[in-house]
RNA sequence: CGGGGCGUAGCUCAGCCAGGUAGAGCGCCAGCUUUGGGAGCUGGAUGCCGGAGGUUCGAAUCCUCUCGCCCCGACCA
C-alpha cells in the first residue's frame, strides 16, 4: 500500500476528548474515529488491526473444536422473557420497538438466541457435545462510556457457547476454552491471567477473568510472580485430558480487587500487585437457560434432560485498545508482529529522486513477493516528519531507504520495540525480513 | 444516575469576568528555500463562536432553555 495513497488521517496532536494513552494513539495514529459517545468508526489502520485480531481468536477456537456462526445483532424481546432476562437486563440494553410495535432490542449478548437455535435444532445425546461461535458487534448502552474502544458501547466481541450431556462433559468443555483462551492471548503479544471471577449477570459456578497487565489497567489485580513466567503449551490435544493445565494454571492465587483478600496465602515477595484490563471472561453455568427455555436432549436410556452450557467472551475491539495499552512508547504504537496492520514500512526517504524511487519499487515487489504487508512511504514530506509518523503507526519493521545510504550501498533496518537500527545492504535487508518471517 | 467541566478554524486553545469590526500556534493551499528525527520565509483560504429564545443601539461575551462531549463516583466485555 501506498502511503501517498491511503487514508490515514494522522494527528499530531492530542484530540482534548481521550485520556488514556491508547485511545490518544488510537486516533492519532488515524484507526478510529468517534461517531458519538462509545462508538466508533473504524478506519483502514485500525480496521486491519482489528481483521488480525479477529483472524487468530478463530484459528484458536476452530483449533479447540468450536464452530463459527452468526447471529443477529437485532433481537425479538420474546426470547428473553421466556429467559426471564428481559425485566432483568435494565437500561443497559438498547429496546427498539419496532413498525408492527413488537418489542426488539439490540443484542448485548446472545445466550437466549443460540439456546432457541440449540433446542429447535438438536434432540439427541449423540449430537452433543456442540460449541459455537460468533464474532460479531453488540451493543451494551453503558452509563458512562469511557476509554475509547476499550469500554464502548457498541463493541465487537467472540461469544462461544457450549453444549454438553452432563456437568463432567461441560467441564471439559471449560478447560478446552480455557486452554484456547491461553493460546489466543499469547499468540497476540499479550501475558493474560486468568483469575477466578464473579459470575455477574450470566450466572453460574465456574469462572474465569483474563486479565492482561497493563500501567494503565482500570482495576486492581493480585497474582503470584511465577504467572508472569508461563507459557502456554505450544500443542494441545483438544480431545485429550487438558485438567492438568487448568490445574496448573489456576493453583498459583491470582484475583481481581474484588476477590482479593488477606487470607492468599502467598509469601510477601511472591504477590505481584498490578492494573489489569479484562480482555476475556469464561462461564460454566449449568443449565440456568437450558431449563426456562427447554433446551433439553434424549439420553441413552430415552429420558429427556436439560443440557449443561457455558459462555466464553473476548472483548476483540477491546484488545486492540488493551495490545496497545501493554505495547508503547513515548512516540507511539509498537505492534506485536502477529496484529500489526503491516508488516514492514518501507520509508523512501526522497520520493521523486530515481535511484530511492527505483530501489524503492524494487524492494516493495521482492518483500510481497515473500509474503510480507508493506506499507511504503512514498510521500514527498521531509525525513523528520516520515519518522514520526512511522514511529507513531508502529509497524514492526521499518526499512529506511534513502540517497546517501543507497551511495554507499546500504539500506537502513529498524526494529521498532527496541530502536535498533542497523545499516545492512540491500540482500541482506530482504534476507533478514524474510528469514525471520516478519 | 449523582457531582464537576467544556462546546470559538481540520487539531490544540486564547478571547467571555468588565458587551463595541473573530484571534494565535499547528495543519491545509501556492511559491521559494530546505532535505536523515514532526524545518524556514512569503502569500492565501478556512468560522451561523453547538442550537433556540431573551436583554441591549449593539451579544462569542449577560440571562433562560436545550443539545452534545469529557472527567470523578456508582456499574460493566
Amino acid at each position: 500500500m501506498r502511503l501517498s495513497r491511503y487514508f490515514l488521517p494522522t494527528l499530531k496532536e492530542t484530540p482534548s476528548e481521550a485520556e488514556i494513552v491508547s485511545h490518544r494513539l488510537m486516533l492519532r495514529a488515524g484507526m478510529i474515529r468517534q461517531h458519538t459517545s462509545g462508538i466508533y468508526s473504524w478506519l483502514p489502520l485500525g480496521l486491519r488491526v482489528l481483521r488480525a485480531i479477529e483472524q487468530i481468536v478463530r484459528e484458536e477456537q476452530d483449533r479447540a473444536g468450536a464452530q463459527e456462526i452468526l447471529m443477529p445483532t437485532v433481537q425479538s424481546a420474546e426470547l428473553w422473557r421466556e429467559s426471564g432476562r428481559y425485566d432483568d437486563y435494565g437500561k443497559e440494553m438498547l429496546r427498539i420497538v419496532d413498525r408492527h410495535e413488537r418489542d426488539m432490542l439490540y443484542g448485548p449478548t446472545h445466550e437466549e438466541v443460540v439456546t432457541d437455535i440449540f433446542r429447535k435444532n438438536i434432540q439427541s445425546y449423540r449430537d452433543l457435545p456442540k460449541n459455537l461461535y460468533q464474532i460479531h458487534w453488540k451493543f451494551r448502552d453503558e452509563v458512562r462510556p469511557r476509554f475509547g474502544v476499550m469500554r464502548g458501547r457498541e463493541f465487537l466481541m467472540k461469544d462461544g457457547y457450549s453444549f454438553d450431556l452432563d456437568p463432567l462433559a461441560a467441564r471439559r468443555a471449560y478447560y478446552r476454552m480455557f486452554v484456547a483462551y491461553l493460546r489466543t492471548f499469547h499468540r497476540l503479544g499479550l501475558k493474560a491471567i486468568p483469575m477466578a471471577a464473579d459470575t455477574g449477570p450470566i450466572g453460574g459456578s465456574l469462572s474465569h477473568e483474563f486479565i492482561i497487565l497493563a500501567e494503565t489497567g482500570e482495576s486492581a489485580v493480585f497474582c503470584h510472580k511465577d504467572l508472569l513466567d508461563k507459557t502456554p503449551p505450544q500443542n494441545v490435544d483438544y480431545d485429550g485430558d487438558l485438567e492438568p493445565i487448568f490445574k496448573e494454571w489456576t493453583s498459583l492465587y491470582a484475583a481481581t480487587d474484588e476477590k482479593h483478600g488477606p487470607d492468599h496465602g502467598v509469601p510477601e515477595g511472591d504477590l505481584v500487585s498490578a492494573r489489569g484490563i479484562e480482555v476475556g471472561h469464561i462461564f460454566n453455568f449449568g443449565t440456568k437457560y437450558s431449563v426456562p427455555m427447554g433446551a433439553t436432549v434424549t439420553t441413552q436410556d430415552g429420558s429427556s434432560v436439560p443440557v449443561h452450557m457455558g459462555s466464553y467472551g473476548i472483548g476483540v475491539s477491546r484488545l486492540v485498545g488493551g495490545i496497545i495499552e501493554a505495547s508503547h512508547d513515548d512516540a507511539g504504537i509498537i505492534w506485536p508482529d502477529s496484529v500489526a496492520p503491516f508488516q514492514v514500512a518501507l520509508v523512501n526517504l526522497k520520493a521523486g529522486d530515481a535511484q530511492t524511487d527505483a530501489a524503492c519499487a524494487d524492494l516493495e515487489t521482492r518483500l510481497a513477493a515473500a509474503g510480507l504487508s508493506v506499507l511504503i512511504d512514498d510521500t514527498d514530506e521531509r525525513p523528520g516528519a516520515k519518522f514520526a509518523t512511522q514511529d507513531l503507526i508502529g509497524l514492526p519493521w521499518q526499512l529506511i531507504v534513502g540517497p546517501k545510504g543507497l551511495a554507499r550501498g546500504v539500506v537502513e533496518l529498524k526494529r521498532r520495540a527496541t530502536g535498533e537500527r542497523h545499516e545492512v545492504t540491500v540482500e541482506s535487508a530482504l534476507a533478514h525480513l524474510t528469514g525471520t518471517g516478519a
